[in-house]
RNA sequence: GUGGGUGUAGCUCAGGCGGUAGAGCGCCAGGUUGUGGUCCUGGAUGUCGAGGGUUCAAGUCCCUUCACUCACCCCA
């Protein structure tokens, strides 16, 4: 074998493709019966939307963007994240304009160039939906009920969901402050050092016990948010529990990405290895304007979906995997057998039955196998004798029942069989 | 970027202290020249991840390298 996938990526394949189709749209579903409509955005960017929107200080901007130059020398970056190409598509096509919020949901590749694990790859699939230009609690309450509905209606039950708000531009700095003199006086690596004068709300984020140990003291956003945001999630919290929607408060759940301000929650799931996010967002009502555009509060999420592929897999959602298969297979005998044959499929297919035949140029018997192994419900045999007679067999592979049909009226007769 | 584990047939894996490669499943053919599954018989699997070294001899020992995998950092 000379080539295999690139390094940290993979494939999909059948049957494991088909489930990821089906996750994609369970994930998206919610937020289409919710009114957002789908946006699809180039899978390259220009780097200055990434650096300048996800934020020069954060991991994905300062390692892991796969950046290179095209043929006239400009900068360009594949996706690490849908959010920022969605604010600069509404931006640059005047969305915003129009009735708010925009609602819109995608569905696509991200590219993130990090050594890979399980759960992480540096080719990832994420469905998304953002709510742009509304400053409203129950914007915010119905995205993540969104978020919820769609794990839920995969018959996920291990999914979890941490809420927490950072507060916004009243507050948030005072805390920042607060947070920075505290963790100035630990005991740090020198990488960590750095992270507190960057992004010191990040530090929180830490998993190495060494670290968590020292951060028990820390100063929490929740202590510090001023009124307005207090109110704002205090609401959000009333409207998901109205709702039905569980949630933990988690005083520690910060994001890697610097527009969010305050909601921001995440969906989790142990059974991803050491990764636990399945899903994650929140509210970036700074975005717009680090982009060049009008104030636009906005709020979304990004939902994983090899992530969720997994968290399925844990739960063992996935042992009945069903092959994708047809219902009638032809098994032709001859060249002029296979010529009729092949319009007959074509007929069946026509008439809504899904149909394959023997390729190869197989004798009777390994086409009989290929019948079988198709999972078809029915073979349909054409030899000479058949054909002579306008006739076709059309066997049961249930039953071993075998009886002829008239070709003229194989596709009606198997069009009431296999309804 | 850092650390651990693993690389042998399409897949899952054996291979004692160096002696020239194996099983199960799958695949193909036949048993049955117009009938699948079960059964029986037979067959093909391969640069033992790659390169180098030690040795009369390396899947096995040594070095290098690559890939996969798990974990850290971080995130979906």
């Amino acid at each position: 074998m000379s080539f295999q996938a690139p390094k940290g990526t993979f494939d999909w394949l059948p049957p494991r493709s088909e489930q990821v189709l089906a996750i994609r749209e369970a994930l998206a579903a919610p937020a289409r019966l919710a009114g957002y409509g789908y946006v699809e955005t180039p899978v390259f960017e220009d780097t200055q939307l990434f650096a300048r929107g996800v934020g020069e200080s954060t991991d994905i901007v300062s390692k892991e963007m796969y950046t290179f130059p095209d043929k006239a020398g400009r900068s360009l970056t594949l996706r690490p994240e849908g959010t920022a190409p969605v604010v600069r598509a509404v931006l640059q096509h005047g969305l915003h304009n129009g009735r708010l919020p925009v609602k819109v949901w995608y569905s696509g590749s991200q590219f993130r160039y990090e050594r890979s694990q399980k759960g992480r790859y540096r080719h990832f699939w994420q469905v998304g939906a953002e709510a742009l230009g509304a400053e409203d609690p129950a914007l915010d309450a119905e995205l993540i009920v969104l978020g919820a509905r769609g794990y839920s209606s995969l018959g996920l039950t291990g999914v979890r969901l941490l809420v927490n708000s950072l507060g916004d531009k009243t507050c948030r700095p005072a805390y920042r402050a607060a947070l920075q003199a505290f963790l100035r006086g630990l005991d740090l690596d020198e990488d960590t050092r750095s992270r507190v004068e960057i992004n010191p709300l990040r530090v929180l984020d830490d998993k190495r016990p060494e670290v968590r140990a020292q951060l028990t003291g820390a100063p929490l956003v929740a202590d510090h948010l001023c009124p307005a945001c207090k109110a704002y999630h205090e609401e959000v919290r009333s409207l998901l529990g109205a709702a039905g929607v569980a949630f933990d408060d988690d005083p520690r759940l910060v994001r890697g990405l610097d527009y969010y301000t305050r909601t921001t929650f995440e969906f989790v799931h142990d059974g991803l290895g050491s990764q636990s996010a399945v899903g994650g967002g929140g509210r970036y009502d700074g975005l717009s304007e680090m982009l060049g555009g009008p104030p636009l509060p906005s709020v979304g999420w990004a939902l994983g979906v090899d992530r969720t592929y997994l968290a399925m897999e844990a739960e063992g959602l996935l042992t009945d995997t069903e092959q994708e298969h047809v219902q009638v297979y032809g098994v032709p005998l001859g060249d002029d057998a296979r010529r009729r044959m092949f319009l007959l499929v074509d007929e069946l297919r026509r008439a809504g039955v899904s149909a394959d035949m023997a390729f190869g140029g197989k004798g009777l018997k390994g086409s009989m196998k290929g019948a079988d192994r198709s999972g078809a419900r029915f073979a349909l045999i054409l030899g000479e004798r058949d054909l002579a007679a306008q006739a076709v067999q059309l066997k049961d592979l249930t039953t071993a029942e075998q009886t002829e049909v008239p070709l003229a009226q194989v596709a009606d007769i198997l069009k009431g069989k296999v309804q």
